[in-house]
DNA sequence: ATAATAAAAGATGTTTTTGTCTTTTATTAT
DNA sequence: ATAATAAAAGACAAAAACATCTTTTATTAT
């Protein structure tokens, strides 16, 4: 186990590289999503359905369709995926299980969870979709190994 | 899911709970375990016996038997806890699920993961199990609620 | 030695996550 | 209108995580 699901990871990759495409000018299938970012198809098909569901990603059917980003997909910031497909328990729950998390009856971990995951939530929050095109094109990260 | 496992949850809180009675001088059954940490008997059981396996916890048999720590297990990071149970995947693997996590070839979160996890790992390096058994005894953390 | 105690080990069951396959619906180009 | 395309939806299956119950083994006090 990760930090995020098998799901969210999938989620994550795919939606990077549907904006690559996007921004290409270009609708993107299943198919060649899966591919690129090395992910069982039909899986993520299902996760790019609930995606869908949520605005998330947008898409069309039929022949020329595919999925795409407009404009407001392509400047959400990736925290707003990840709470979509993990919830937010990871930015919330207590760390060691407890029922709820909070400063008064605290666990031991508590204070030192916090400033951890603060940092994350804010990393997550400032990071966008679409800011790692260029990065994408160039080859500077990837998506697949 | 938390950041760690269900299971790597009540190892954390168990430890913590031993500790307590170890100072205090004493050896704790499972049940008392289970009952003070809020988690069920037979499946904590599982997984203490698997961490007096591996020597990060002790435990005798019989009347005035039960589960305590000795001095280097008392002085353990808490991170070799849960290193034993959920494995070093959270330190060491790709936080988007790529095959391996590396600065060439970089997923497009891999710098910011980097920093985060890292702050993660030198805090549970520095906590030890038995560093809150006062605030434990005063309540000012607690391990069930 | 015996009985009582408590962890260790083994067998089994449930739930959640992850993954696959098939059918249906919407869209587009002809 | 029709055929081709591609996502949506539904049914199903495997694996892992989480959990329970029973039997065995080691230890201690008597
Ligand atoms: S109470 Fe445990 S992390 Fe806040
Ligand atoms: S390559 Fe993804 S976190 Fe390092």
């Amino acid at each position: 186990m990760g930090i995020f699901s098998k799901t969210c990871e999938y989620a994550l990759r795919a939606v990077f590289f549907i904006a690559r495409r996007t921004v290409e000018g270009n609708r993107v299938g299943i198919k060649e999503i899966a591919s690129g970012i090395d992910s069982p198809e039909h899986f993520l098909a299902k996760i790019l359905q609930d995606l869908t569901r949520r605005g998330i990603v947008q898409s069309v059917k039929g022949p020329n369709g595919g999925f795409y980003l407009n404009q407001q997909s392509l400047a959400r910031p990736l925290i707003e995926v990840i709470e979509a497909v993990d919830g937010d328990g990871l930015f919330r729950d207590c760390g060691l299980g407890l029922k709820e998390c909070s400063s008064k009856n605290p666990c031991p971990l508590h204070s030192g969870f916090l400033e951890v995951r603060n940092r994350l939530q804010s990393m997550l929050e400032s990071i966008t979709i679409g800011q790692f095109n260029e990065d994408l094109n160039l080859g500077i990260v990837v998506l697949k190994k």
